[in-house]
Formats: C-alpha cells, sequence, structure tokens
DNA sequence: CTTGGGACCTGGCTGC
DNA sequence: TGCAGCCAGGTCCCAA
C-alpha cells in the first residue's frame, strides 16, 4: 500500500515530468475524480502544464500551471505509471504530456481518488506533521502523543497527529522502538517516545532509499517494484523468527487492523529498568 | 471534544 | 472443479 515512502518514491521518479503539459485527459473510471464534476475536470488539467509534483503525507501533488493543484491519494491498490499509456482493466484515467508519454492511474480496488482544488491547505492543513521534516521532534510527536488516550499504533495511522504513516511502517517503527502496539499513546515514557521519533524517521528514510515496498500491487512508475519489504523485521512476518530474539511473531487485531509484532522485543509492560530511568 | 466501528471496493484466499 | 463467503486496508462518516 502506497504509504509515506511510496509515494515520496514516485514523486522522485515523476520529477522528470515537470515542464510537460497535459494535452489530454481520458477518464476511463469516472469515480475516481471526487468533489468536482467530470467534465469540468478534464477541462481544468488539459492544457495546463505540471510546474512541480511535491508530496504531503500520503498525497501526490501536480502544482499546475493555473495555479491549481491536482491530487492524488492511492489509498491501497493505486499506482501511477509513466510510459507508452498501454491499458488494462485496472486502468482508471490516463494523462498525455507533451513529451509524448502517457501518466497511467491504475488501482484494482478503485479506493484511489483525483482532487483537483485551488488551494491545497484544504485536502492537506488537517494533516499533522511530516515525520522527516527537521521541525518534527521528540518534543512535538510527546505533545501530541499526550492528548490521546488510545494504543500507540492506533496514534501512529491517525493522519492528523503524524502525517503519511501507514500500516506496515507504523508496525516496523514501532518494533524498532521496542513498544508494544497497544501501549497507550499518553502513557509512553519520555525515553520511548524519543526511540519511536528516530525509529520513525530511520524506518521511513531506510524505506525510501529501496524506492518503497511492493507489497500488493505497489510498483513503481517504470515498473520496477520496490525492496523495502526485504528488510521488514514485523510487518507481513506473522509465524517468522524475530531477526532479533527468533521468537514467532504474532499478529493481532488494533482498531480492526492487522498488526505485527515481536512479542519478546516489544513487551506489552514497559521493564522496570526503563521506568525507573 | 474523543474514541470506535462500519462502509467503501474487489482480488485472492479459504473451505465446503 | 466451482463457488460462496470473507478478508485486507486508508479514510470518511456516524454513533456513543
Amino acid at each position: 500500500m502506497p504509504e509515506l515512502p511510496e509515494v515520496e518514491t514516485i514523486k522522485n521518479e515523476l520529477l522528470p515530468c515537470v515542464g510537460a503539459t497535459v494535452i489530454h485527459v481520458d477518464l476511463i473510471d469516472s469515480k475516481v475524480v471526487s468533489g468536482i464534476n467530470v467534465e469540468k475536470f478534464c477541462r481544468m488539467v488539459e492544457g495546463q502544464m505540471v510546474k512541480n509534483i511535491e508530496r504531503r503525507g500520503k498525497y501526490l501533488i501536480f502544482l499546475l500551471s493555473n495555479s491549481y493543484s491536482l491530487a492524488i491519494h492511492f489509498r491501497m491498490t493505486g499506482s501511477l505509471l509513466l510510459g507508452s499509456g498501454n491499458i488494462d482493466r485496472y486502468s482508471r484515467a490516463r494523462f498525455r504530456l507533451s513529451s509524448g508519454e502517457y501518466l497511467t492511474l491504475r488501482d484494482p480496488r478503485r479506493f484511489g481518488t483525483m482532487k483537483l482544488v485551488k488551494v491545497i491547505g484544504e485536502l492537506t492543513g488537517k494533516l499533522g506533521p511530516e515525520p522527516l521534516d527537521e521541525s518534527f521532534t521528540p518534543e512535538v510527536l510527546e505533545r501530541s502523543l499526550s492528548r490521546h488516550r488510545i494504543p500507540i499504533k492506533a496514534a501512529l495511522l491517525d493522519q492528523n497527529i503524524i502525517a503519511g504513516i501507514g500500516n506496515m511502517y507504523a508496525d516496523e517503527s514501532l518494533f524498532a522502538a521496542h513498544i508494544h502496539p497497544l501501549r497507550k499513546a499518553d502513557l509512553l515514557s519520555h525515553e520511548e517516545v524519543q526511540s519511536l521519533c528516530s525509529s520513525i524517521k530511520e524506518i521511513l528514510q531506510q524505506a525510501i532509499s529501496n524506492k518503497g515496498a511492493s507489497v500488493d500491487t505497489y510498483i513503481r512508475p517504470g515498473g520496477q517494484i520496490g525492496m523495502a519489504q526485504f528488510k521488514f523485521n514485523v510487518a507481513h512476518r506473522y509465524g517468522k523468527a524475530c531477526r532479533v530474539c527468533g521468537t514467532s511473531i504474532q499478529r493481532i487485531m488494533v482498531r480492526s487492523r492487522g498488526t505485527y509484532f515481536c512479542p519478546e522485543c516489544q513487551p506489552s509492560q514497559p521493564s522496570i529498568q526503563r521506568s525507573l530511568m
């Protein structure tokens, strides 16, 4: 599923499209466009130049020359391919560019959406901080978590608390910080929040260097897969041996989301030593 | 206000 | 082999 590292990779690999003009839009499945009339959407995108491509949280954002922003959210199975424009039964929209190439949005489960907004803040205004920004510090995270009496796993998935983290990287970050997913967000120690903050940054950064994780249908714009899934310690490793201690990785449901963790490395209660520190 | 749960969607898996 | 039924997951929406 495209989370922050996957969307960041898509953005990086689409940067060559900056400067191209959208010649034509084929809306193969009009349901992918939300919040605006389909004809109006096409009319307002066609003829516009792509001035820049950005990412905010899990949104991929095309800044157009008419000052509107085209934002794509991939949800679980969306992907964006840059190439000759071949379509299949899962293709939802296709953009013909002045470079001669096509950008094709593919999304088997049809959860993904495209929106056209004048002010990007309309979509991203409520999102929490970008975890890779320097301004995302343990203090910022601690202040935010202290207001939520929910499992830390649920807090990491809340885009209003931190932007861009999804199910896979929430589990990986908690493993790296030795924190059990059901610990209450507001009861983590100062040291644990510090560890979690740096774990999140490391996990996301490493996943970006590996071009994202190709579980399910995620594929890069050029058709290659990402490699981050091979570095996973817990996500999608139910029953396998923990790479650190050998214990079987467990899977529980947290807020009806499958959650993987190591019961040995991530104890449900903080150790006495740690709480006395 | 906060928290929790269902709906959305469909390919792929399970089990009869 | 065939098929019904369920699950996955991000976000929105509604209820408590």
